[in-house]
DNA sequence: CCCTTAAATGCAACAATGTTGCATTTGCGG
DNA sequence: CCGCAAATGCAACATTGTTGCATTTAAGGG
């Protein structure tokens, strides 16, 4: 083997993060770091149809307790998740959300800085969110 | 009278945005116009328990439709709206979300700048998004 | 290699949030 | 005051997320 990036596997990442290495989380994390956006509920169901509906909200709930991916909702109030490697090479991006279609895009400009929080609040994540209507559905429009 | 800010009334807004005047509607934009914060369904709900659950839906998406409320998701996924006026007072400010209690609290830094978008994106409103804890749920936590 | 056990899965039922169709009521212009 | 389009209220449905429980499976110890 060359130069290739050599990223663990999806089993090394889930054994690094102390739980069960199964065959739903395998497939469910695989299509994560596979995927080039964050992923909703639906879309991954859609295709991992081999697992039960609930299991993948589980999959997910659990992958976002141990810090395997990031859960965050879309400007239609669904719920997104993104592998964490996959996040951290984003990480810092700028979103465009799409009210349309409901997609989610990242631009390559720098995030601002975060301001200065009040008196005991803790900053998780900061985000810079633009929302509108990406190219695709504003052409559809019309 | 003397230097109050003379604030239009609700009827003469939804005049303006040339939609019928009904007692439904101006007990929403008051509500909505009162409030602090963005408000979810839900609260406008349990606040006008005399209108209809579906009314307030299409009430609601009837004011976002004409410009005088607007809608976003919030850490958990549920809309909140805010009348468009109360907004524009608050307007670019930078919006904390707490990921435990769902609330939006407005902070008082000034917004970035918006990037420049990829050819055919359409802005419409940009936001800098900030989650984490607030401090009454992070002190209720320990 | 098999056995045990706790964890994970799958299924069914439920809860919350948002949408659609339709009959009735109401604002508002003539 | 009348008529009509718009708005409302109700019932039913759709989607998204959650809970309880019986069954299966991963992983560690004989």
């Amino acid at each position: 083997m060359g130069k290739e990036t050599l990223s663990p596997t999806s089993a090394a990442l889930l054994r690094a993060a102390g739980i069960k290495v199964t065959q739903p989380r395998l497939a469910v994390l695989d299509a994560l770091r596979a995927a080039a956006r964050p992923m909703s509920h639906a879309e991954l169901e859609a295709l991992l149809v081999e697992i039960d509906r609930v299991t993948l909200y589980r999959i997910l709930d659990a992958f976002v307790r141990h810090g395997l991916a990031s859960k965050a909702a879309d400007a239609r109030g669904v719920f997104r998740f993104a592998a964490r490697d996959a996040q951290r090479e984003h990480g810092g991006h700028v979103h465009f959300r799409c009210e349309t279609c409901g997609g989610v895009f990242c631009l390559s400009a720098p995030p601002p800085a975060p301001p200065r929080l009040p008196r005991g609040f803790l900053l998780a994540e900061a985000e810079f969110d633009l929302r509108g209507t990406c190219a695709q559905c504003a052409k559809a429009r019309r």
